[in-house]
DNA sequence: CTTATATTTGACAATTATTGTCAAGTAAAC
DNA sequence: GTTTACTTGACAATAATTGTCAAATATAAG
């Protein structure tokens, strides 16, 4: 399965940047990068922003990473993880049908 | 669109509940229960398993709408939130099946 | 083997978010 | 106008997240 942390150090390495060139760049230790690429610590949305910008990842495929592994890590834990999906797919499209 | 906190309300007053009584029973201020019967307050596992037994209410059916709230509000401001959503079920599979 | 460089890890501090408490406010019933 | 239920907002307490740092562990070069 595909992570967020693999597509990022993927990216870094194949760039040939080291973990604190990167990290200067987001403006955070580099430790906490190791963390991220490591899966050990989540990013912030900013992380990511800055990540797709200076690794030149499409923002979006991260962003969708960056969300899908958020919300699986928070609900895995629940049978009806599953189910809360699907109606938060409704209730998403209702709110952004709704909002100006 | 039903809500969570409709839901709650509805059920507390078919039983003649008063605020101060149920919240008692939930060990929380009853100031805390009528903001999430209102939305304004998103409220606790804990307080939805209690509340699904006070009020008599599926749990499970009390969960999901919880759980979906959760997630629908934090992602419904991303344009790309439906695709996360979708790659959020295969994770949550693919944790599931891999859980002892 | 020793040094140099990159990454990892864990303890802890700083910051931010969540949850709870309280008291004053509104509204409706009588 | 008093009583009762509910609502609201300011603030405090607590918990979670994020950041910092230094030591530990690789990895590679000479």
């Amino acid at each position: 399965m595909e992570t967020l942390g693999h597509i990022i150090r993927t990216k870094r390495e194949a760039k040939g940047l080291l973990l604190r060139q990167v990290a200067a760049q987001l403006d955070i230790d580099q430790a906490i990068l190791s963390k991220i690429e490591k899966g050990n610590r989540k990013p912030t949305r900013e992380n990511i922003n800055k990540l797709a910008e200076v690794l030149d990842i499409d923002r979006e495929k991260l962003m969708i990473q960056f969300l899908s592994e958020k919300i699986a890590y928070e609900i895995a834990g629940d049978d009806c993880a599953s189910q809360a999906l699907k109606v938060a797919e409704k209730k998403v499209k209702f709110i952004q049908a709704n909002r100006k």
